[in-house]
DNA sequence: TCCCACTAGTTGTATTACAACTGTATTCAT
DNA sequence: ATGAATACAGTTGTAATACAACTAGTGGGA
């Protein structure tokens, strides 16, 4: 239980409480390295190494002769850099998926709850994208992309908003792979009736054809891989 | 356009690609930092600024006075690149809350379809501690824990149990009174019946019980914020 | 008014030194 | 010979100092 912080460490958690108490709001630029270490008794190195971690975390942005400024915080942003280096087995993959169905059928339901005119209409827009590039498969998936995305914007709900980005994000590697050997194909229809069934405010509908949509895309994506 | 790169960026790209190619496998120790700086020619605080990133990032793992090694990364470790930003995103409380109940709900489907009895045995085990420390908030919590914990680890599903993990310790960053506040309570009842679904397999009820109990939970806590 | 050089402040890198810690080899007492 | 204590070499952690690289702003001169 005796939990050993170093010295780096403190300064993390330091940095984070300003942040989180928003004593240093996002844009803003934060105490110098000097200053810091100068205030907290430290040598700059273990302030440099904090600052260090949370550069990489997309937390901090730090520019020479500049500063050291408050990142707003975008989840794709976050990914960027790392993505390369995710070796993914087939274990895992299928993890993922599963944990998105989950996501995404409860998405599904709050959306129908929730969702307004704004959110449909991005809703409209994706799936007309979809038709209109059913033949170039760059385009189609990121339409679908988009589409997916707008049904988490319409839960009202940060949490879900940011883990659905990750998620897709994990899996874009394979989608696009999936995408080029699969083509559209059928996907069109299921987002069809799923976008029908928000419109609707048919919660159950909703639900159901996410499921449908999910499981169907996790079955094709195991028979690939093999 | 032209990318400046500063020296401990260099080194971030000269690891990362020494674990890509599988030159550094995983588990395996990585040059000293003495070694690294000697060999690139540059100074061992750029070194040391390159793997404290990613070191953040969970690609490396740090040992004084033994070494550096790289970690294996699976898809629930990368999800730990949320924390920080959860964190200090001014989320409200209700969207993390909303969140954990997704998760969970499924969490019972899932866990009655699929755990072992290990697994069942660790459920009792948590249910006992709950029934024997129910004066005392500290172990009852602990117990509580495990409980919720030994279900995520019943869905055999990587991502699950460590979005389990996360949202308990967002919960506790934000509110570590709560549990003190509210006590053992009617808890204990709502455990049980859940944990006796799930040994007769029975999905629906535990789908249903379990739901029943977080949204009693999120209930009290709301009620408590007033 | 515009331009340019200067300056103070900040991050980036290097160097050196030592502290803290770990695993292994060595030594010493039994 | 054995086991335990010690010493040692290697590694990460922290500190102090110095200077390089860069930026924004200042102020003077044309």
């Amino acid at each position: 239980m005796d939990e050993k912080l170093h010295t780096s460490d403190q300064v993390y958690v330091y940095i984070k409480e300003k942040i989180h108490s928003q004593e240093w709001e996002v844009g803003m630029k934060i105490d110098s390295e000097n200053k810091m270490a100068t205030d907290l008794g430290i040598s700059r190195v273990s302030v440099r190494e904090a600052i260090e971690k949370l550069v990489a975390l997309n937390v901090l942005r730090k520019k020479q002769g500049e500063g050291t400024f408050v990142n707003e915080l975008s989840p794709s942003l976050y990914l960027n850099g790392l993505i390369p280096m995710i070796l993914m087995d087939k274990d895992n993959l299928i993890d993922v998926l599963e944990f998105r169905k989950m996501v995404e059928v409860d998405s599904a339901r709050l959306c129908a709850e929730r969702c307004d005119d704004d959110d449909i209409k991005l809703m409209e827009e994706s799936y007309g994208n979809m038709v209109k590039y059913q033949n170039d498969s760059e385009n189609f998936y990121k339409a679908d992309y988009n589409f997916h995305m707008a049904i988490a914007k319409g839960t009202k709900n940060s949490l879900i908003i940011k883990v659905n980005s990750i998620m897709t994000d994990l899996l874009m590697y394979h989608q696009k792979e999936i995408y080029q050997h699969l083509g559209p194909r059928g996907g069109l229809n299921e987002h069809a009736v799923i976008l029908n069934a928000i419109k609707d405010r048919d919660v159950e509908l909703a639900v159901l054809y996410m499921r449908r949509h999910i499981e169907r895309t996790i079955k094709d994506i195991q028979n690939m891989k093999k």
